[in-house]
DNA sequence: ACCGAACCGTAACGTACGGTACGGCGACGT
DNA sequence: ACGTCGCCGTACCGTACGTTACGGTTCGGT
């Protein structure tokens, strides 16, 4: 049942606070939102309500403090941005895209968006910019020297972005919010994907639907 | 504060339970979920907790039915198959998207996609099987008629509807669920997605990424 | 006019949870 | 050695909700 062991290890209080985060999440993906009290969360975590309070203020914060901390665990490298041919884009954009499907088809990124999607005012917000608009970021320098080599085409790079999010994503993300258990390919999917969107946005090929 | 009216309108208790159901909707959408308390709707339905407890057997009956209810109001006319030129089929085409643009936007949407998530294992499934699933098999029908003319080209109907669905819907669910309060034109949005699709499926133009 | 069914409004009950208080205990500095 | 600090375990409090029970009222049928 002791899942962290009395500080045995010497790291101090420095690694307890995120060991409670961890329980946090391990609680919302083995039983759901609903069974996430803070008694529960006390007990697995082998910890006083008491301190638990202390640390984060109140429930509000300890499941801010652990969407911060997942979303901090998911940050995927940055992709090399030196010589951009044809076939270095279209790994990035796989690595990429199979990175992002292999992340939202997770348990513990269903459990989180779970209750963020609950709780949309306080936590929405947060579990957006960290997913959505921060893989968005991530995504569109790559876009914009791909278009500065000549290798695509188009004239917003945010709706580019929203194009390949959507190929990539398509229906598996709302099919596992609502519970949908079924099987993903996300290296062949990821491929797929990345094919559509440069049928669409490539400029080696026909430039189709570019504006 | 009374919304239904005692029965004046002769109705009989037919219309009562779906005028309890609409006020259920109408606090998903004003207050949230967590303001959803059997209480709330006996007061706003002006009827009885007895009458509720009666009628829906307890609060996850209500949900279900209320879930039922809204999926019954949304389903969209059947599209006409005669006469499937590329025009017809693009027509059709922007209608299913824009429709289910529009649908996926409401609050009414959006409110029961987040109740339905914060339950999935009860409620996830119906909302599926009335959303996603059921506009799949309202679609497919079209796309193969489309096929049989000619006018795309697939191997699998269902893969083929998943990229329309991505296309079309793209950011847009995920980022209202999380709160996310954007302006969106679904024509023009429609307009955009077929045009994609088509230029990846279409059999008129260069038949890429058919399979 | 009378009966019974259905229903309204409200009170009541049990439970569960967020949050707080307290006693005890091991660790650490002096 | 000893006081102090932080934390564990647990008991406790107030509240809110789901669910049930009950008295009073309306209404259709006979």
């Amino acid at each position: 049942m002791n899942e962290i062991g009395l500080d045995s290890a010497g790291e101090g209080t420095a690694g307890r606070r995120e060991a409670v985060l961890d329980v946090v999440l391990a609680l919302l993906v083995e039983k759901g939102a609903a069974a996430l009290t803070m008694t529960a969360v006390a007990r697995r975590a082998s910890c006083s309500k008491e301190t638990l309070y202390k640390w984060f203020g109140d429930r509000e914060g300890l499941l801010t403090e652990t969407v911060r901390w997942q979303a901090s665990k998911v940050r995927a490298g940055a992709y090399d941005r030196q010589h951009l041919d044809a076939g270095a884009l279209r790994e990035s954009l796989e690595g990429f895209a199979a990175n992002w499907l292999t992340v939202i088809s997770s348990e513990t990124s269903v459990a989180l968006n779970r209750i963020a999607i609950g709780q949309a005012e306080t936590l929405g917000g947060i579990v957006l910019a960290n997913g959505r608009f921060a893989i968005g970021e991530r995504l569109k320098p790559l876009l914009l020297d791909a278009r500065a080599a000549g290798l695509v085409a188009f004239d917003d790079a945010e709706e580019a972005f929203r194009t390949f999010f959507g190929l990539a994503g398509r229906d598996v993300q709302i099919r596992r919010l609502l519970g949908d258990r079924f099987a993903i390919d996300a290296a062949a999917d990821a491929r797929r994907a990345v094919d559509q969107f440069l049928a669409l946005y490539g400029a080696t090929k026909t430039p189709a639907m570019a504006g």
